[in-house]
DNA sequence: TTGAAAGCGCTAACAT
DNA sequence: ATGTTAGCGCTTTCAA
């Protein structure tokens, strides 16, 4: 407590103390190496006395590995990919690994945030929700470095993504509109470059006009993916009175489903579900809550962050890295009171 | 695109190409070095050529500085620490530093992060909302790596600490509940080891007290600084019909004043602010839409990022780091519905 | 302004 | 099992 060494003590000084050589103290701090238990400990005390931290900067230098994960997220608005970011630092934590977080705007490039974190020698980078350039992708993979979209594929692109089943999750929330017997719809969309957006719109739609909804009966709002874009857009739409307000809305996800509800009730005063039902995507757990009640597609992240791991392979950094796999993995749709159930089941386990 | 170099191109690969020595490379990729410019445009554009990225871990080894800080957070289901997160990722950005995410158990001791951290030789170290053991901040200070509490102090220690003006924000809450004519009140605390919930607390009940309310009409419940610690608190409290439900409650942060309205809501089918008046802190986003237009006092959240990457003094970093600042900056009332405002103003801007 | 050379703190052959 | 040594890719004196 009273010297303040000022400067961090290096293997050399804890080699010195502990009467052994440098690599010896490397060893130590390596598990699986070859080392006499004995002088272990003894390191490890004298480790201890200088208060001596490995310095991973330098290994990584040596080993060509930073145990460091890059993870870019496009819509930090939307809860869902904070839930995810959570998801990622858990696994990744446990694993012994490091996260360094980026954001890039909505939906933006995320070519500069790439760029910085391959400084940083980062073994693998995840994206989120935001664009990329196939330059990117193939800069980071002729250094060995995998790249895996989360929740976003680029068709024919060198990149890996993984993804919920998008088209079928809107056909599931199409499907539970028919069957509580609406006929006009609308449906919130977010980003617009985004194929996750697209893919949900278009699975809803397919289904209603296999049900012989006309396309005319399926009205199309830009919520941007945010709260307040859907809560504007709703407002907006219906604000003069002449647009009638149709029997359900689909929000793309659940923070736009939220806006939207939140805007039909404080605006035009209607009930959800009585004078309008909402379907969401996604299940975030502040759709879950009292007010909201949303039915939902749930995306079922742990596996999805499971999947996104295993394609970056994190322990064999030898394996070639697969070229454009595309992972998709099947949503459930969660039953809530913001779309009347069909037979009165209620409300299903998870609200 | 044909050729995969399979391996990363270094600064002796750039400055081969580009007939220059290699350092001539590195003044080429610092700004502010001396070199001709007719060179640094030769050098940057071999570097295109061979996709040359500088490899900051290398850097980061000589110079000393890894231009990374950590972030620390200690609850994550609270939305206000990742909107907190979000901001320090911007300002970061911004100034070309990477951010190093770590997420320790909801209050928990974060001393294995901060040995994870001091790893990778980081800048500065941000915590918030979780425990530190002043023998950590001790092995950091020594080190020269500053570190700051965010909305957190430990009294006696070393580690600096940015805060809200927390007690007082407790006392305006008061005063609001009071001039809506409460009586009797109950208060939902949050980590009992954190500073934060006590000051309020502390604020809260002194001003009421001092307004003549008896200790006795002020319950207090636990409710673990989450939303469903809140709604279960308040449920278990109220459920057997004896225990009155008082005029008023205070939530000590935002996300466990909307459990508990949420609770109010649904089990007891109370109406706020008509059956009970409910006050928060923090002013999330959540709580400001529709269903909770909850009234509570706002963290300056820029004005605290700010402070907080003032003491960490990044650019200098020789200056010595300064022991045990405890900045403290205030918070303010926002009235917006789930207080009857007093003279009918109503929700303030910002609703 | 430019290049040569000495490290930064560590790992990993290699030799013992 | 342990020590010696040669780098990893960069920055930074120091000379020229």
């Amino acid at each position: 407590m009273n010297i303040r060494p000022r400067t961090r003590a290096t293997s050399f000084d804890v080699a010195a103390l502990a009467g052994v050589s440098q690599s010896a103290v490397s060893r130590a701090f390596t598990p699986g190496s070859s080392l006499a238990e004995e002088k272990r400990l003894r390191i490890i005390e004298a480790a201890r006395k200088l208060n001596y931290v490995p310095n991973s900067i330098a290994r990584s230098l040596t080993t060509q590995r930073s145990n460091i994960v890059a993870v870019i997220l496009g819509n930090t608005a939307n809860p869902f990919y904070l839930q995810v970011l959570e998801a990622f630092m858990h696994r990744l934590q446990a694993e012994g690994r490091q996260v360094l977080t980026f954001t890039v705007e909505n939906g933006g490039e995320s070519d500069e945030a790439i760029l910085r974190v391959l400084r940083y020698q980062v073994d693998g980078v995840i994206l989120t929700s935001a664009q990329l350039s196939t330059r990117m992708v193939s800069l980071c993979h002729d250094r060995g470095i995998p790249v895996v979209l989360f929740n976003r594929y680029i068709p024919g692109s060198d990149a890996s993504g993984v993804r919920c089943a998008n088209a079928e999750g809107g056909r599931q929330i199409a499907t539970a509109f028919l069957a509580a017997g609406a006929r006009s719809f609308a449906m919130i969309k977010g980003d617009p470059k985004g194929t996750t957006s697209q893919d949900r719109a278009r699975g809803f739609v397919d289904r209603l006009m296999e049900a012989g909804i006309g396309r005319d009966a399926i009205s199309e709002l830009e919520g941007h993916s945010v709260y307040d874009g859907a809560h504007e857009a709703v407002v907006r739409e219906f604000r003069d009175g002449r647009t009638k307000i149709p029997d359900a809305i689909f929000g793309i996800n659940d923070i736009m489903a939220m806006g939207a509800m939140d805007a039909l009730r404080q605006r035009f005063s209607l009930k959800v579900p009585d004078d309008v039902m909402i379907g969401g995507f996604d299940d975030i757990a502040e759709a879950r809550r009292f007010p909201y009640r949303l039915t939902t597609v749930r995306q079922p992240i742990g596996q999805m962050v499971d999947e996104t791991l295993a394609i970056l392979h994190l322990d064999e950094p030898h394996r070639p890295i697969e070229p454009g796999r595309d992972v998709v993995v099947p949503g459930r749709l969660i039953w809530r009171r913001s779309i009347p159930a069909p037979r009165g089941d209620g409300e299903t386990k998870g609200a």
